[in-house]
DNA sequence: ACCTGAACACCGTTCAAGT
DNA sequence: ACCTGAACACCGTTCAAGT
């Protein structure tokens, strides 16, 4: 093949195909990752699967960790949104139970989340829905603030929390910018934020980790010890 | 510098250095991971922190995967043995605190002992001698398995259980070697997996994920809501 | 101005050549 | 027989050369 004949071959190559785009790429990603498992996703062969030279993905995406961000973000998206209902305990129920199907569908997910230094747009559209179920069912902001923390920790030793709560910034020295939006947008996860520490208004300051830790752990522990003093046995 | 004196400093090298085991590989993979994070922890790196060709470290661990093993059976080793106590909730309780205190101080860990595809031998041991203490105070081996499972979930979505359970194998069909020894030097996890089937007796058979799923979401919304009624509110 | 092939600085692991 | 340097088949990402 002459050199001429490379280059034409090339130029049908891209014509033939459609032009990559952000969303595509995120699409072929979580493919490749669901079919092949989170190890074998690289950029090289994702682009391979793309028909695409690796640098091309580059332009929809900064790095292999935004890549990995947008792929968080389309699999919580694929989370049902609440549904109605008066009784809060089945609404949330149903979104739990709903986040779990889709975390089966995704077995890379789970860990990919967990790996996010901070929370993407669709998680903390996520959590924060999942607040207002409560908070509209009744709780407390400081009881939901509560609560949030102990259905995402892992009490067999192996935890740590959803997400590390940054270092407690010198007071008046705001971590990076404030973003004022961000209230508006989220208004229950800012709530859980301010309920956090006392009369500052700053988003996303120190939580009390090691009291959400034994929050979560002697909830469980006190049902436990009720399902034992009642003799409690599964129907098997 | 000419050949012969290279080969001079080589040997000297050789002869200055405590002679490698496998002990020594696993301490200083774990201080490294403590200083410079998991992600910077590379067989090339660790053997150069040990003035070692890469090649030496194959003599004490097979490949990179039985180093993150022997991490993780390095780190749960230094969690706390159960204390004495005639109350079985105190002795959990300073024993996930412990094992906290032991996460905490090599944060990459968590992650590790998530990512290993079966559990290591003190994961077990820690396994085992958690599940006793339940036993030992009383809670039936039905409840002590589930429990267990509660323990370990995390039900915020972003959650797998502990350790994935094998497929369902074919009845009659053992998956690997039988282990004899297994259920002598476990008793307690053998007794939970045994729990977890009727009749079956066969030690890391099929556990019904989604019954232990919704035990522990049921359980904690049941807690929440119980909270909810008293006006539970912390100490703030 | 735009695109991209080659290059860079890494990986984990194999293997054959050398002592 | 033993040890290990070089090599292999990968990475994510940079960058300059080419069109």
């Amino acid at each position: 093949m002459t050199r001429q004949e490379a280059t034409q071959r090339t130029a049908q190559r891209a014509a033939q195909r459609t032009p990559l785009n952000r969303e595509r790429v995120l699409r072929a990603a979580v493919a490749l990752a669901d079919t092949t498992g989170i190890d074998a996703l690289s950029m090289r062969r994702l682009a391979q699967e793309l028909d695409v030279v690796p640098m091309a993905l580059y332009k929809h995406v900064a790095n292999k960790e935004e890549l990995l961000d947008g792929m968080t973000d389309a699999v919580v998206g694929e989370i049902d949104p609440p549904g109605p209902g008066p009784d809060w305990r089945h609404v949330v129920r149903a979104r739990i139970l709903s986040a779990r199907r889709v975390l089966l569908r995704h077995p890379w997910a789970a860990r990919v989340i967990e790996s996010r230094t901070g929370p993407t747009p669709a998680v903390l559209e996520y959590l924060d829905s999942t607040a207002g179920i409560f908070r509209e069912g009744g709780l407390s902001a400081d009881l939901t603030h509560h609560v949030m923390h102990a259905m995402g920790s892992r009490l067999l030793g192996f935890s740590q929390e959803l997400f590390a709560t940054p270092g407690p910034s010198e007071p008046g020295e705001a971590s990076g910018p404030p973003d004022p939006g961000l209230a508006e947008r989220y208004p229950y996860v800012a709530e859980l934020a301010a309920a956090s520490h006392d009369g500052d208004s700053a988003v996303g300051g120190g939580c009390d980790d090691q009291f959400e830790f034994e929050f979560a752990l002697d909830l469980l522990l006190d049902g436990f010890e009720r399902l034992r003093e009642r003799g409690w046995t599964s129907a098997r």
